[in-house]
DNA sequence: TTAATATATGAACATATATTCAAATGTGAG
DNA sequence: CTCACATTTGAATATATGTTCATATATTAA
């Protein structure tokens, strides 16, 4: 279909103009919605949420996690890759062991703040 | 020891027991943890972001968020499906149209927490 | 060095997901 | 009634995602 920026349907001048305008205007930019999605994808997942509550209390390494998960250490390391590129976990090594901790209290709150409202 | 519910790895004694008991005490339980992340899920997608912070100025229709998103209603509404069955909007049917709004301010608290953090 | 452990990584697989398209349902106007 | 429009729904497709498995890297001990 030869139609560009519009899609399908409602091309009927029939939309509430003002209202959609007056929306868009407050709009924050739709970049910007993206990068909160990403973000809350990455709190999307059952291990994860997992991983990142266990670190809220306490530094563990990745076979505890894989421990106290019931897990496979491969499992639990793939998605601590996911939590790095996020910026939400940190690492330091102390001699085999890696170290995860939270990066920033911010995840930790809105992770508790999610309990609380799930619970 | 061998553990039948143990995968793979982390076979060694040698965890952090006391740490990984300790933290595990304290943890929520999985079940809760989970609901977590289908909550998260629910805001993880790019669509409904911009549909839920769209709501939170105003209550729309199908075509509204369509043409406001520039997206096909078809599309919109399997979105506005999942975001129903995450209660996070209710709808309300006025002649021909069906307009969408905000389940409750905690949802829209989210999502504005959510972008002050982002930006 | 070799061996053992801890972690990371890539491929493969199965599953989940978002959009499109076509079709169905519902609603009001003429 | 018929017709046009608004919305929903199901199937199909393409893409994304999580786990497993095998392997690679790194570190430490013997």
């Amino acid at each position: 279909m030869e139609n560009e920026a519009m899609p399908k349907t409602c091309l009927r001048t029939f939309v509430h103009e003002e209202t959609v305008a007056r929306v868009r205007q407050k709009m924050t930019e739709s970049g910007r919605l993206l990068e909160l999605a990403e973000l809350f994808k990455a709190l999307s997942d059952h291990t994860r949420v997992r991983i990142l509550h266990a670190l809220s209390f306490d530094e563990l390494c990745v076979c505890d996690l894989a421990a106290l998960l019931e897990m496979s250490p491969s499992a639990v390391s793939h998605q601590l890759r996911i939590l790095r590129g996020a910026k939400m976990v940190r690492y330091r090594k102390a001699g085999k062991n890696i170290f995860y901790r939270l990066d920033d209290t911010h995840v930790a709150n809105m992770v508790k703040a999610g309990i609380e409202h799930v619970g």
